[in-house]
DNA sequence: ATCGTTGTATTCAACGTTGTAAAGAAGAGC
DNA sequence: GCTCTTCTTTACAACGTTGAATACAACGAT
């Protein structure tokens, strides 16, 4: 007795009834009498059916669940953006599927050709190693929403932030701390690196808005946005000697990495070098000092983001690609004002 | 031109062969002809072909997809898991679907009662609400594997870290300090609590060992196992008056959460109080200080917890359940020994 | 020539559902 | 009693795929 597979068919013998009529049952429907509906309800726990999801989806042509591609689920700001996912995704009844791309390209190549094709319904993707081009060269039809800002992406739903105004925030902030050696830790040179660009551009504003001097050596380079990466770049920063007075990392990860080089080496924070990232992950309001950072409204990303794919999915790609910016918040906090 | 729905018919018309031949070449089938093979596979680039997931998994009984349902994706050490359960479950040819259960019994229950049914081959659950009682009602017959203590689940396979031995190390750690007042934090009351329980009874088992007595002031109650409750068990902690000079975090998030009580407080860490947690999951590392706990080997959990699973799939409920523990392993650092 | 044998391709049915169309039952109106 | 309508249930086909059985060559070996 290892795999007795209970059908509709199956319900319906039990209950004397057809299949469709089992099947109506199951599916709510509103012309079925009280008795049969019972007979068919004691039937169905009897035999303990659960409706086949494949078979459903395939005569359907749709499956009810989308697919959430993000380079790694414990980067704190991706599980938190999953887990709003997951949640927005409930309400309309959709089922999440979490693609871990690990930032690669290849992966990040599969999922965007479709290799889930015809098991997702749709495709939420936060992108880190294909350019603009390379999206927008995608043959496979599936709905899909990009997440991050990728200059000139019109061939898809588009939820982004402002990330040269936010940077531009966080770094004025600081500067109007009196910090004047502004270093930022986050830059990327490889072609894909739109948010590395992007709140470059953002800090390289407000150095000029403030009137400071644009320093080469206060901008670090970094491979990737972990914390690892922070604390080396902090470490380079402090090796150089450039003396910086403050420093914008461009994720908080990285910042928190910083923080603790800062802290091993015996430097007060903010007293000699103030702090703040991007992101709001809640790592940040549990370190010493807390940590100032660029909040984006992740409720709004995934909400968002899950809202314009259930509307594609059902209007296809007859609708002109949207693209929305959410709103951000500094926050500030003791890693700036201890 | 929205949805042309190519299917193994199409390219079977276009490559003028059957559609069981298409199925051949792209099931790889050793005996076709390199001429017949080339022919097909131009017309499924030509039409741009995807097999239908659906269609394929409802004719082989098997979809090649399995659940993880896990409390959070956003406490760090099961996002953590969820990538070590993704990457061994590509190596095993498996798609991971991450359930959030939120830790309700309500989301629980479903889980165990199977409503994912027919979608999922198999499932990995951490259940958090249910007690091992609910747990052996189940009725669902998909191959599930329970990560955590569940004293006499005998009805499931089953992944372990003996957590009374590896609270009992943690204790006797902070006690082979000096250390005479060592509080708990973490305890809970509810039916389904094991977790907390077995660190409770591993703590007091090293008080004993230490010929520290047991004072039940020490031990503080928490509700979920997140930064803030850490934060404010030790918050309750300080003000009670017990005066710790060491406490036992039952998991790294509360430990964290309490770093930062004390640090706020002015307590110097480890020199006033000595921390230890549990989980060891990456925030740790990078803290200041940074955190004692204990690491369970995360990556033999994911991966036994697949292998068992996979395996239980192909054999059925034939095999007898087993249970299997994994190491563990403390790992001092400053918050002990600075 | 005949008989396997092997390799290549096809036909057919089935997986479990649900939409469509239509059949049967039960009143309402004449 | 008869038709018309409304409610309830049914039979059938189809979704796209693959396993089983089978047809058809081509080739050696008899």
């Amino acid at each position: 007795m290892d795999k007795p597979r209970v059908g509709l068919k199956d319900v319906a013998r039990l209950a004397g009834v057809s299949v469709k009529t089992v099947s109506n049952v199951v599916n709510g429907y509103v012309h079925v009498t009280p008795a049969t509906r019972t007979r068919v309800e004691a039937a169905i726990k009897e035999l303990n059916y659960r409706p086949n999801l494949s078979a459903r989806n395939l005569r359907q042509g749709r499956t009810g669940i989308i697919a959430l591609a993000v380079p790694e689920l414990d980067i704190p700001y991706f599980a938190e953006l999953a887990r709003l996912v997951v949640a927005a995704a409930e309400k309309h009844e959709l089922t999440v599927l979490i693609d871990q791309t690990g930032g690669s390209r290849e992966r990040e190549q599969l999922v965007s050709e479709g290799f889930r094709a015809h098991l997702i319904d749709g495709l939420i993707f936060s992108p880190l190693a294909l350019t603009s081009e390379e999206l927008a060269a995608r043959v496979d039809d599936t709905p899909m929403v990009l997440l991050g800002e990728r200059v000139s992406a019109g061939t898809a739903d588009h939820i982004v932030v402002d990330n040269v105004a936010a940077a531009k925030e966080a770094t004025l902030h600081l500067a109007s701390l009196g910090r004047r050696r502004i270093a930022a830790i986050g830059a990327q040179d490889f072609a894909a690196a739109e948010t590395s660009r992007l709140r470059l551009a953002g800090y390289l504003a407000a150095l000029e808005a403030a009137g400071l001097p644009a320093d080469d050596r206060l901008v670090v380079h970094v491979e990737a946005y972990h914390r690892a990466d922070g604390a080396r770049a902090m470490a380079r920063l402090l090796d150089s000697g450039a003396a910086p007075d403050a420093v914008f990392c461009f994720n908080d990860l990285m910042a928190l990495g910083a923080l603790r080089t800062l802290l091993e080496r015996g430097y007060s924070v903010p007293g000699q070098v103030a702090l703040a990232g991007f992101d709001d992950i809640e790592d940040g309001r549990y370190g010493t000092p807390t940590l100032t950072t660029i909040s984006p409204d992740k409720r709004a990303i995934a909400s968002r983001a899950v809202e314009f794919l259930a509307d594609r999915m059902v209007k296809g790609s007859r609708v002109e690609t949207r693209e929305i910016r959410v709103s951000y918040e500094l926050l500030v906090r003791e890693s700036t004002s201890g």
